[in-house]
DNA sequence: CATATTTTCTATAATACTATAGATTTCTGT
DNA sequence: ACAGAAATCTATAGTATTATAGAAAATATG
């Protein structure tokens, strides 16, 4: 009745998590079946409740995992003592190139999170929310040296970083001949500087 | 057999589409059953089948709806003769306003519409590309009349206003009682002038 | 090798869903 | 009020889905 924590159980857990993300990120979560899953692992339907207690768990335990490692990332960015651009650079660039590795369970935790009930969804929206104040607070250590404007909203502008980072990101996924550095490199210019032309300089 | 054409048809046929929206915006197309979209229009869940032909269908109704008021809004603005930055206004506005609006079609559009197939997809996508092309217009418009820098690439600059505006479209819809004009003055005070604060003046 | 534990399988109960057919009710025009 | 058309309902066939129980196979342990 209790979870072994044998190698072969955690490296099968571990499995079934990556099945029920590719599943989802490709059939949404209603759309999936436990059989898809599991056939995607190789194992029988009934099997899978091994390794699940329920659908909605392997859900739960998808969006926590493609967010985890998410936010591990953002930890440590936020952490170094590079400048406010560079980190800026890093951020987006952590952000899409978890897409182009086709990190099906970031795009399950985007958009089936919402299927799960407010129980299961607190979890989540610390890790979420976590992951957007250290964004602010890198632009808020940005207005402090100078390097943004005073003017900036920083709270709005984490959210549009990462709305930014998302939208590409699902454009990526669905066109794998896009140059990922070309995008990035267009999205820092953009959020830096902004359409219009009236600049002393830009670098 | 074949649809009659009655006021009462069509006033029902326009509602079934929206209460179609609705359930699919909420729960999602596999998530909905035909039933839900039935009680919503207070009829039984068989009766639905007189206005549309299948679920996949009433998806691609939604869809097609959700898009063409969109695609509407995007015609005239293009067509007027108002400065590139009022036209960027006009955009972003007229996009996040959709969304308070709670225009489920469109949610339903951006959400769902993968899961047509490629036949149903097709004049979707029509729709979908003109729009970004006329948005695209405008920036190229833009660089001619030096409102926005030459380096500017427009395509590339459609598809980040779109995807931005989607993105706090779908936060606007979770909270309601943000401010949208802040919002729209922020997102279009980012998109000119970006966050750095080497400008000569902003306005 | 024999036994215990872990992993997977088979079979199935209970339920839900889409789509159709044909009966029934409501509306419209004369 | 009556006839025909339109709109809705009931009932159901056929299928798919989640979750569970218990048997069977695979693996580890002494």
């Amino acid at each position: 009745m209790t979870n072994p924590s044998t190698d072969k159980y955690v490296a099968q857990h571990q499995a079934a998590i990556r099945a029920a993300a590719a599943v989802f990120a490709e059939k949404g979560y209603y759309g999936s079946s436990t059989r898809d899953i599991a056939e995607r692992m190789g194992i029988k339907q009934g099997s899978l409740y091994y390794y699940f207690k329920s659908k909605e768990a392997a859900l739960s335990e998808v969006c926590l995992f493609g967010m985890q490692d998410y936010a591990e990332r953002m930890n440590s960015i936020a952490a170094s003592d590079q400048s406010f651009r560079e980190k800026l650079v890093a951020t987006v660039t952590s952000h899409v190139t978890k897409y182009r590795e086709k990190n099906e369970a970031l795009r399950v935790y985007n958009a089936e999170r919402l299927y799960l009930p407010e129980s299961k969804r607190r979890k989540l929206k610390k890790l979420g929310s976590g992951y957007r104040q250290q964004l602010e607070e890198i632009f808020q250590e940005g207005v402090r040296n100078g390097d943004i404007r005073q003017s900036i909203d920083c709270h709005f502008a984490a959210q549009t970083v990462i709305g930014m980072c998302n939208a590409w990101g699902e454009l990526i996924v669905r066109d794998p001949d896009m140059d990922l550095f070309e995008i990035i490199e267009k999205c820092v210019d953009l959020l830096m500087n902004g359409f219009s032309d009236n600049k002393k300089s830009n670098q």
